[in-house]
RNA sequence: GCGGGCGUGGUGGAAUGGUAGACACACAGGACUUAAAAUCCUGAGAGGGUAUCCUCGUGCGGGUUCAAGUCCCGCCGCCCGCACCA
């Protein structure tokens, strides 16, 4: 019998068949019991935008290998998937394609739900759930109505984008170059009064917590600790000079104190109320306050524009010079939601008051002194110092460290009285906000309140929820629906009777991604969780999603389980026990000669030269190659894996994504290599069957052969580092051990096929199976298929996870490198753990080494046991 | 602008401070075949040499160390996030 009599290993016939046996068997179904050995696996779920594409194939498949490898451990595995289904883009299909939102939402989950469906994974379907679902968001509206009452919302006011001809609040990605995506209107800043959850309150205690999710990366900790941005600075009172001023104080917040004796002026927010005061009686102030008004709220916006000031009549006193004064202007780059929208600039040390001070004109006083600095000659022009040094130029506090002299001003300032108050505070501050949870958009949870002119924010009582989505709504003008849809908006007051307002904004769609870990554990509960259950299981042991939510979402779920323990419907704090972030996935983009966006599947690429050519498929027009980005529906760089998964099927692309590149580095998408995983599943069918042959041959002699002791270390070894691969999600070494396996049993298996010995059958069923066992998690409609042909009738993923046995994994020699002045020069053989007298002997007796020392003896031999020789001639 | 990350052959990548390039893809040569596909074998970082070998080499420039892809300092390039994209 040769390789050709098998038949080929067919995934069009084989992965609906195990797929339908899952599912029957409903081997992935967890039942509502508390579970005794729970494993949650938790990927982030996809928005539904109608297809899947190879991110998500990416994302889902490690997920399932971890989902099945705790399976396979013994655990009771939760591994659910469900939809984040409210959102702008439902709507905005909604003007395009006058279709409604419900339904395009719901079409889009039904096509990705079979796309998921075709890659065979282990998923718990009966728990599935949309965000849209009229149940989920009913519960969520009890969650928002027992935050209130607990104290943890509030409402205040906060800027938005306005587009002035579309009447409409936009997104930051719907402001493109300063105006608004549709009308191309320039866009303005306007004050709104919103929903906020008060997360600033938790502020602390979630900076707190991050020492003790030690199961996440390095860098989202940091991320985090960054966002929330704690800092310890002082709260100072500026004395108004000018007779003729509205205020007799200006208060700022500064983290450098030690820095005051260089401040060359006060800069507050265009928001600050003293900039409105003064701005009544000065025209121009007017002017400049509407021009910092006219751009978009987004952080990057405001921080990358140019730095522009405007100057007040008003000086300040300095506090520590006597009789010096600081002018006060408004200036675009203060913030008023941080600290007390007030600053004083001391230009030597930080770069965005020097790039201020430079451009109009105001003095720089370097006041820190760098160690090796002249204090004569050092000067600051384009780069502000913000190192460590001692203060100098700076009176009283000459000659501190930075530290010292923060400490010795706060105190000197504490105790002085300025206007009956202390002139400084200490005090601690936080960069985080508040979140702001209103949005004016149809597609979203109904926050559920009512405005009542005579009791003011009523809650809507919890019989009567849920407020739902009425369903006859119009999307031919901008704007909010709801607003202006009479039966949603007028309605009565809950408390007494009289005509009222239903509020018309909807929730953040943030806010139903902060808690579907949590209703995972209970999807079909009364109430948003069942407590016991999701004590149970959570927190999840392991989540998986993209990077690009280290920040917003992780803080905001993270927020919202300590809300949930306070409200009692959920008794731990932090939701994510494990977290690991996959890199993006990218591809080139495409432009027509018209400047349409084109997808990869209309482009063809062809080699001119050296360069790279591309054309339209179907016009044969000249397409311009644009930046590798991350994928995204918008630049229509996005990868459809359907076609991939019906050509060579779900564990071939399965086994593709997981090979080639570390989990958390972003990939270039390409195709090039897909048929080598396609070569491989038909090797491992090929293999699998050749050895089930000689497996079935009766063997009567038991040789001790080294070729099948040899074989029995390799697949243990490989068990043994698969594992803990696998359980440290690095995926791609996994699966290169698992080559490095099959490579070993190829050797193997004709070697001794022609007269097996039962040793050599035994060290090959063993090899094998662990092949077998260990691709499961990766390729299980595979693997199931082998472990047929096998012999077995339990499915192997019911099978216990192979246990590499310690024996096998140890060697009596081992071969260490030998260097001269850290170039190899050679290797020797040793006996594991020989002493290093010995292995210096072994080395100094290599020819390239006795040619380098030339006779001399060397000056030092550094011997790393069982590692390397480093001869130091 | 601020915060975080990444950078290794033709390609994806591997490497507790200890033999750089495991494993794979692509490529080339050979075997099998009427032929192709599939499969199997062999080769390969670059440069030099018949060969044993030698020199260079992990984005760039310095440094620490017996030893640096790995640690430190300074750059460059790319990617992610920046609170109303999800």
């Amino acid at each position: 019998m040769t390789a050709n009599d098998f038949e080929r290993y067919n995934p069009r016939e084989k992965e609906p068949f195990w797929q339908k046996t899952w599912d029957e068997k409903e081997t992935f179904t967890v039942s509502d019991e508390i579970p005794a050995d729970p494993y949650y696996v938790l990927e982030m779920f996809p928005y539904p935008s109608g297809r899947i594409h190879v991110g998500h194939v990416r994302n889902y498949a490690m997920g399932d290998v971890v989902a099945r490898f705790q399976r396979a451990r013994g655990k009771t595995v939760l591994h659910p998937m469900g939809w984040d289904a409210f959102g702008m883009p439902a709507e905005n299909a909604a003007m395009a394609n006058k279709v409604h939102p419900r339904e395009w939402t719901y079409a889009n989950i039904a096509a990705m739900r079979t796309q998921l469906q075709s890659m065979g994974l282990s998923l718990d379907w009966s728990r599935e759930f949309a965000t849209c679902d009229e149940a989920y968001y009913h519960r969520q509206q009890m969650l928002f109505l027992d935050f209130l009452e607990a104290g943890l919302v509030t409402r205040k006011t906060s800027k938005v984008n306005w587009d002035p001809v579309d009447q409409t609040v936009l997104a930051n990605e719907q402001v493109i170059d300063g105006r608004g995506w549709r009308s191309g209107a320039l866009v303005e800043q306007r004050e709104l009064t919103q929903w906020f959850f008060k997360i600033s309150d938790f502020a602390e205690e979630l900076l707190e917590a991050i020492d003790g999710l030690d199961n996440w990366p390095e860098k989202v900790r940091l991320m985090q600790q960054n966002w929330i941005g704690r800092s310890e600075g002082l709260r100072m009172l500026f004395e108004v000079a000018t007779e003729q001023s509205p205020a007799k104080t200006i208060e700022v917040f500064t983290t450098r104190p030690d820095t005051l004796f260089g401040a060359s002026f006060i800069a507050l927010s265009a928001d600050h109320p003293l900039a409105a005061e003064l701005a009544k009686t000065d025209p121009a102030l007017v002017d400049f306050i509407a021009e910092c008004h006219r751009m978009g709220t987004a952080a990057e916006t405001i921080e990358t524009a140019e730095k522009k000031g405007f100057k007040t009549t008003l000086e300040v006193k300095h506090p520590v010079i006597e009789g010096a004064t600081l002018p006060v202007y408004v200036a675009n780059f203060v913030l008023m939601d941080y600290g007390t929208g007030a600053i004083f600039g001391c230009p030597g040390h930080d770069q965005r008051d020097l790039d201020f001070a430079n451009a109009y004109g105001l003095p720089v006083i370097p006041v820190i002194l760098p160690e090796d600095a002249d204090p004569k000659s050092f000067t600051i022009t384009d780069e502000a110092y913000t190192g460590p040094g001692k203060v100098f130029n700076s009176g009283f506090l000459d000659g501190l460290d930075v530290e010292d002299a923060k400490a010795k001003i706060a105190q000197t300032l504490e105790t002085r009285l300025v206007d009956g108050k202390p002139q400084g505070v200490r005090q601690t501050n936080y960069r985080l906000r508040d979140w702001g949870i209103s949005r004016q958009r149809y597609w979203g949870c109904p926050i559920p309140v009512i405005h009542c002119d005579h009791c003011g924010v009523v809650p809507v009582p919890k019989d009567q929820l849920p407020v739902r989505l009425p369903e006859d709504v119009e999307f031919d003008t901008p704007g909010n629906p709801l607003d202006r849809h009479p039966g949603f908006r007028n309605t009565t007051c809950p408390e007494c009777g009289a005509e009222a307002r239903r509020e018309t904004d909807t929730m953040d769609t943030f806010v139903d991604s902060s808690w579907y870990f949590a209703r995972f554990t209970a999807p079909g509960a009364e109430t948003p969780t069942v407590p016991a259950l999701a004590n149970a299981w959570m927190p999840v042991d392991q989540y998986i999603g993209g990077i690009e939510h280290a920040i917003l979402h992780l803080l905001y779920s993270r927020f919202f389980t300590r809300a949930m323990k306070k409200t009692g419907h959920i008794g731990i704090d932090e939701p994510f026990k494990g977290l690991f972030t996959q890199g993006m996935v990218t591809h080139e983009t495409y432009k027509d000669d018209s400047g349409q966006w084109l997808a990869p599947t209309e482009v063809a690429i062809e080699m001119v030269g050296e360069e790279r050519v591309a054309r339209h498929i179907g016009t044969g027009k000249p397409v311009t190659i644009g930046s590798v980005e991350k994928m995204s529906k918008s630049k229509r760089n996005v990868i459809d894996p359907e076609d991939m998964i019906a050509a060579y099927g779900a564990d071939t692309v399965r086994w593709f994504v997981l090979s080639d590149s570390p989990p958390e580095r972003d990939v270039q998408w390409t195709e090039a290599g897909i048929e080598g995983a396609w070569r491989y599943v038909q090797r491992v069918w090929r293999l699998v069957n050749e050895a089930s042959a000689v497996l079935d041959t009766s063997a009567e002699t038991l040789d001790e052969d080294p070729a099948s002791i040899e074989m029995l270390k390799t697949a243990h070894k490989a068990v043994d580092q698969i594992t803990r691969d696998i359980a440290g999600l690095r995926f791609n070494r996994a699966v290169a051990q698992v080559y490095e396996l099959t490579n070993a049993i190829s050797k193997f298996l004709p070697a001794i096929a022609p007269a097996p010995s039962l040793t050599a059958i035994k060290a090959l069923r063993t090899s094998v199976e662990f092949l077998i066992q260990t691709i499961a998690p990766m390729m299980p409609h595979l693997a199931e298929s082998c472990w047929g042909v096998l012999g077995h009738d339990r499915m192997v993923c019911d099978t216990p996870w192979p246990e590499a046995d310690p024996r096998y994994l140890v060697d009596d020699t081992v071969v260490l490198a030998v260097q001269v002045n850290g170039k190899r020069r050679g290797e020797i053989s040793v006996a594991k753990d020989a002493a290093g007298p010995q292995v210096e002997e072994a080395a100094l007796a290599l020819d390239a080494v006795a040619r380098i020392l030339d006779g001399k003896s060397p000056k030092k031999v550094i011997v790393v046991p069982n590692r390397i020789v480093n001869v130091v001639a």
